[in-house]
DNA sequence: AACTAATTGTTATATTATTACATCAGAACT
DNA sequence: AGTTCTGATGTAATAATATAACAATTAGTT
């Protein structure tokens, strides 16, 4: 029987195994360069995150890890949450207080996020038109800009084709 | 002696209280014209929110509006907040979990906000160059986009300028 | 006045996030 | 081996942000 998450999963038209073992690979591989700690734990949140391309919320992702680890409490998850950002194998979604795999981690990247209302899952895209665009408006305000979030809500194509 | 926030407005070297006149009226009007009430309260919260270019949080606000409104509770404020949300009088500054007054209300217009870390106040900007690619990026992506906000974080120009 | 819809009062609670201090495990040093 | 240092985790408490539910009041309408 498939799970409701696989189903999601499967919207996107894609392998997400690949996805996942890519994501996991590579933030190994990127930790091991930079001499930090993929812990257990810390890994163990960032499989969770990337069980599906959906924003998962912090208090989410504590009952889903309790069952992996019994002495999980809400500083547990923050501090994994805040490892996984700082070496950017994830994204905070502001405006859902929630939180993404990043699919290009390693990358230099700015972050155009479109998020689902329906599906509810979260695409990262490159779109270097737009932020070709950004920088030229913030040169001409003069303002150095330290981090760069455009979240866009809305539909996306394959739930509009339904 | 002049207040910390009245010096913060004056480094936009600009007459705040034409801001603040400007906003207030154009809320009314608009209100008018649409038929809905903008209420003691909700004018009080819209002033409240006017006194800076800041971003301000829903329970500094509550702080501030309880000498005005004795009563006054954290649904009082969400309430207003929503209120003047829907009418575009104002902005969430979704990173940031604060508020800050909308310099465009009654115009149809997408939001590029510009957020000081240093002195912490909020610029609004058409960015038609950044709306216009995004667009072409949302067309391209098929992607049916109902609420757009970038938000940019970073050194304002005036403040890098010290 | 009577009715209706919108607004506000009030209480409780849900959700999201941080702080502070104790403990533990591994690396580096003596 | 013992000591020390550091980074990571355990644990408890609490702060900060936001919503839900229902009662009371007010503003418009008939
Ligand atoms: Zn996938
Ligand atoms: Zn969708
Ligand atoms: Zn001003
Ligand atoms: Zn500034």
């Amino acid at each position: 029987m498939t799970s409701h998450t696989e189903l999601d999963q499967h919207t996107f038209e894609h392998n997400h195994n690949q996805c996942v073992s890519l994501a996991l690979d590579t933030a190994q591989q990127l930790c091991n360069e930079r001499g930090v700690q993929l812990t257990t734990i810390r890994f163990q949140v960032l499989s969770l995150i990337w069980e599906s391309h959906k924003a998962v919320k912090a208090y989410e992702l504590l009952d889903r890890l309790r069952p992996l680890q019994a002495a999980a409490k809400p500083a547990t998850i923050y501090r994994a949450l805040d490892f996984l950002i700082e070496q950017g194998l994830i994204h905070r979604v502001e405006s859902l207080n929630a939180f993404v795999g990043c699919r290009s981690s390693g990358q230099q990247h700015e972050q155009l996020l479109l998020i689902c209302k329906l599906c509810e899952q979260v695409d990262e895209r490159a779109a270097t038109d737009v932020m070709t665009a950004l920088l030229e408006e913030l040169q001409q305000a003069g303002f150095m800009a330290h981090s760069k979030a455009i979240e866009i809500h809305g539909i996306c194509a394959n739930c509009s084709s339904k």
